[in-house]
DNA sequence: GAGTGGTCTAGACCACAAT
DNA sequence: TTGTGGTCTAGACCACTCC
């Protein structure tokens, strides 16, 4: 019972403020000696409370107590920030920079993708992959798949997309989409999650399927994007 | 380096599909004779795949491969199931029961509501706590506060708010929700929600915030939902 | 160098599950 | 009763941070 107790108390005295966001927590040292419990104890109690996304530990330096101020992105995808702003843009209002990582004009897409989009057998995509920075931390990684049949030989299938990003390009090309489908989970990252965008244990990520359509109802892309759920907030705006 | 090694082996056992979802994983004495450990070093691989999801333990029984069958829930705040349903209902599609655990008719607001709702001070509001189960198992909480000085004294004070829900209720009192917004944001449980939810350990929960306002956009309705992110998948459906 | 967290060992006792 | 996971002890060595 005494990790637990240790976690209890240590939780209840972040939440009644004791402990303030940025605050160290006692080290493990000071915990055995509180407590009287051995090492192991303390320190599963206090591995409570990151796997609860409560704190963080730096690694010779101590465990904090977690802030969380969210970067709030809004129905269209894009960051809300002092003005409005759109997605794929190099910087957006609330200081996100986006890195293009990849672009491949021609490519056979995964099997979710080929039957989300309805394509034929041997139908080919073109796949863009991006990811967002917050102060140079990666907070957002998001792969799109196009139909190469509408996408390449545009600027979509280039590095760069130009003003208005992929969907002023499908606008152009008479593929305008006008409807788009959000599917929202929670759930643990993976380890290359982890790894691609520096996230603290404890902390869970969003991974959100986008589709967009066309007026008559055709899939035009489908995005896969997974974002730090320590970093975000994801807003809905319904109806009106 | 061994415990992450053993989680690694098993990591990309199950993602191959060696064990699949409800297969047994090998036993902490098995891992131990298999790669030389010492028990806390097996126990503590073991615990990886636990914090990032992917496995449950069964106390006495073993470790367990994870399956995730979401409910969608749509943008309407209904789970969707055979036919068009709605919240409030006491079966939903999804085979989703609904138990309203308290109505309080008049109480003092939480400051975060009385701003959202735009309350003078002094105000009242009437609030209303439901519960969601999944063949008896909780997997959604939620509180909705409305201003008492609509609600009070509607059926919407009521345990039992009648067909349609709070929202036919405040359209017949000519306050009809016609806009909603809602924030998500993803996180690990409290301890309270672990308990309420029975949440499984390295299961995150979706936190919406959900605000209902009229057409001149006076807001009628401010709703915590917590949903076991281990069940569920939201379902946003923008523009058309 | 002193203090911090990260990992591992070898053993103990307890609680729960299946039989 | 046997096998499973849950918890704890007491000690070791390592890696990183800060002074």
């Amino acid at each position: 019972m005494t990790a637990a107790s240790i976690a209890k108390d240590l939780r209840a005295a972040i939440r009644s403020g004791t402990y303030k966001p940025g605050d160290r927590l006692p080290s493990e040292a000071a915990l055995m000696s509180n407590y009287g419990v051995a090492r192991m104890t303390a320190r599963h109690g206090l591995s409570m409370l990151k796997d609860e996304g409560l704190t963080v530990t730096r690694h010779g330096s101590g465990v904090f107590v977690r802030a969380f101020e969210p970067i709030v992105r809004d129905t269209t995808g894009a960051a809300v920030g002092d003005s409005t702003v759109t997605a794929e843009t190099d910087e957006t209002g609330a200081g996100l920079t986006v890195r293009t990582l990849a672009v491949t004009a021609e490519a056979d897409p995964p099997e979710k993708v080929r039957t989300t989009l309805g394509l034929a057998d041997g139908a080919k995509v073109t796949v863009r992959e991006r990811l967002h920075l917050r102060e140079r931390k990666p907070v957002l990684f998001a792969t799109s798949y196009l139909p190469a049949s509408i996408a390449a030989g545009t600027p979509i299938a280039d590095q760069e997309v130009g003003p208005g990003g992929t969907h002023a390009r499908l606008t152009e090309a008479g593929h305008a989409p006008v409807r788009f489908r959000e599917d929202v989970v929670g759930r643990m990252p993976t380890i290359e999650e982890i790894e691609e965008l520096r996230i603290e244990p404890g902390t869970p990520v969003l991974s959100v399927t986008r589709t967009a359509f066309t007026q008559d109802g055709t899939p035009v892309e489908v995005s896969y994007v997974v974002l730090d759920a320590g970093e975000f907030m994801l807003r809905y705006d319904i109806g009106g």
